[in-house]
DNA sequence: ACAATTGCTTCGAGTAACTCGAAGGTCAAT
DNA sequence: ATTGACCTTCGAGTTACTCGAAGCAATTGT
C-alpha cells in the first residue's frame, strides 16, 4: 500500500510541511519518488514517521532523532546506545507528564476561581481582581 | 523581598534570557529598575512569572499570554473571557497529557525490546533489527 | 588608588522547527 | 485547449528563545 504526502499528513496528524522537512533532513531515507518526482510513502515509511512523531512530541530534537535513526540502520551493535537514548526519553517524558499535571492543577485553580467570581457576580470586594488571583494561587 | 534577574531565573527554573524576553514583550509590567537600571523583581512579579511559565509550558503562545495578562489588568469585566481562556487551556493540557502517555507507552515498548535484545545478546534472528522494531511497535 | 572582576544592561544576530507563498511541472477532465 | 487538482523546489517569514559583544557600575584585590 502506498500513499501521497497529503494522505500521510492526514493519517499522522501533522502537516505536509513537516513531512517534507523531515525528509529533507534525512529522517525518511526510504521514501521513493514516482515518475513525476512526487514522494511515494509505503507503510514502512509510516512506521518510521510514527517513531519520529513520537520522539518529537516527547521533546527530542530533530538532530538527535536523526542520530537515533542512523543508529537503527547501523545494525545490532548500536542497540546499547539506542537503549540508552530510549531510557533517557522515557525519563524525560515521565518528568514532562508530571510537570504538566502540576501546571494543570494551577490552571484548574484559575478555572474554579473564575467560575466562582461569575456565579456570585458581585464585584465581590474592593480588592483589585489581580490580588484576588494571587491569593487564589498562593494558598 | 526583592530579587535580581539571576535569582529569579534560579527560582523559576528558566533562563535570564527568557525573563528579559518576557519583560521586553510587556508580560512583566510591574518590574522596577534600580539606580543602575537593573531589573528589580518583587514577589508579586514572581507570581506573574509563575503564571507565564505555567501557560507557556502548557502551550499557550506568548501573544495569547500577553492578552490574558492585559485582561487581568482590565478588571472584573474581563473575567468571562479569562474563564474561557483557562477552560481552553485546561482542555488542551488534558489532551497533551493523554498524548504524552500514549507516546510514553511507545517508548516503553522500545526500552523493553532493547533490554531483551541485550539480555540474550545473540544476533537473535536473521531479520534486520529494523523489522524487529516494527513488529515490537505494531502488535 | 587603581585595575580587575562581577553582574547587570542593550542590541543585534543566530537557531530550531516549522510554516508559507510563489513559480512551475504533470495529469485528468471538461 | 484550458482548467483544476496535486505535487515539486526554493527562499523567505515566524515563534520563542539563545547567545555574544560592548558597555556601565559597584565591589574586590594588590
Amino acid at each position: 500500500m502506498s500513499y501521497t504526502i497529503h494522505e500521510v499528513a492526514e493519517k499522522m496528524g501533522i502537516s505536509t510541511y513537516s513531512i517534507r522537512y523531515y525528509h529533507e533532513h534525512g529522517m525518511l531515507p526510504f521514501v521513493q519518488r514516482d515518475a513525476n518526482n512526487n514522494r511515494v510513502f509505503e507503510d514502512s515509511d509510516l512506521e518510521w514517521l510514527n517513531i519520529i512523531v513520537c520522539l518529537r512530541a516527547t521533546g527530542m530534537s530533530v538532530e538527535r532523532i536523526k542520530h537515533y535513526l542512523d543508529l537503527a540502520q547501523d545494525g545490532d551493535d548500536t542497540v546499547p546506545e539506542r537503549y540508552e537514548m530510549m531510557k533517557e526519553q522515557q525519563a524525560r517524558t515521565l518528568q514532562e507528564i508530571q510537570d504538566l499535571q502540576q501546571h494543570l492543577s494551577t490552571i484548574n485553580f484559575k478555572v474554579d476561581h473564575y467560575a466562582e467570581l461569575m456565579e456570585n457576580h458581585e464585584p465581590d470586594s474592593f480588592l483589585p481582581s489581580d490580588l484576588q488571583q494571587k491569593t487564589a494561587v498562593n494558598q
